[in-house]
DNA sequence: GAGGTTATCGCAACTGCCCGCAATAGTGGC
DNA sequence: GCCACTATTGCGGGCAGTTGCGATAACCTC
């Protein structure tokens, strides 16, 4: 089943614009923003609004086809949900990121779950902290 | 030594301003927010600049006397330093919000610094998940 | 293919927060 | 106390989003 067909299952609707965000996805870096997007878009056609692309990156999250992690700043990234999940140790000093595979983070998710019925999603945030170099 | 001789020892200034702003933080809450902090200031002193407001609370939390963290939406949580620290579950479904005890946390910090050297602070955001509740 | 329903759009205004700048006011030295 | 120095202030404007609203256009039915 095609995105589209997948949307107007739900009663959702194909929009030009929302095609347009799913290719600059697809054209996009590894951690986009939405900034990003929109410019790309408004490359080729100006008239369509930011607006536009936070709300439909929003709805393609809904259905999951997006998902989005939040670093150290005020900037959401996004990134298409068929990529590898991973989590991210960002240091708030010299602003270096690093990746780190999910079963370093999995037997927090365990102990949440098992603790406090909570499931965990823990690559939703980066860890916040000193890299090795600051932390000295 | 009390917050204001620390400061002029770090060739910083005690203003009106920032005595206003620590003095709002020791009234206030739990989990306090700028504005709330900014809101109860200026009902006395309405010339009080929000702005100011922000960059003390910066100020004071590079001397150590205030922390933040982030739950799931985008406005910063303030507290005093002194309080004690504390992580947090936030529900993205249901929005509830579970606070726990630093240890649930500590393996997973003791296990970043050893395998990355990354000196992690696992109380800065909240883990995003879904409730027992609503995970069902 | 035309028509009616309504999801989505563009736009304008708003939010929490951040920043440059000229004016103000704490500060240490006398 | 007064002065010179400069950290900090109020203000205006910017940034990353978010939201309400009336206009538009995708969809389903015929
Ligand atoms: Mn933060
Ligand atoms: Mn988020
Ligand atoms: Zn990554
Ligand atoms: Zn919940």
């Amino acid at each position: 089943m095609t995105v589209a067909d997948d949307m107007r299952a739900k009663g959702m609707r194909m929009t030009v614009q929302r095609r347009l965000v799913l290719d600059a996805l697809r054209r996009a870096r590894h951690h986009t923003t939405a900034e990003e997007i929109s410019r790309s878009i408004r490359a080729s056609y100006p008239q369509i609004d930011p607006s536009t692309v936070y709300r439909n990156l929003e709805a393609l999250e809904r259905l999951g086809y997006v998902t989005h992690t939040h670093l150290d700043d005020r900037v959401t990234r996004w990134r298409r949900a068929d990529s590898r999940p991973h989590g991210h140790l960002v240091c708030r000093k010299c602003g270096s990121e690093e990746e780190i595979a999910m079963s370093v983070l999995e037997p927090l998710a365990k102990r949440l779950k098992g603790e406090h019925g909570f499931r965990a999603d823990l690559a939703h945030s980066a860890v916040v902290g000193l890299c090795r170099e600051c932390a000295g």
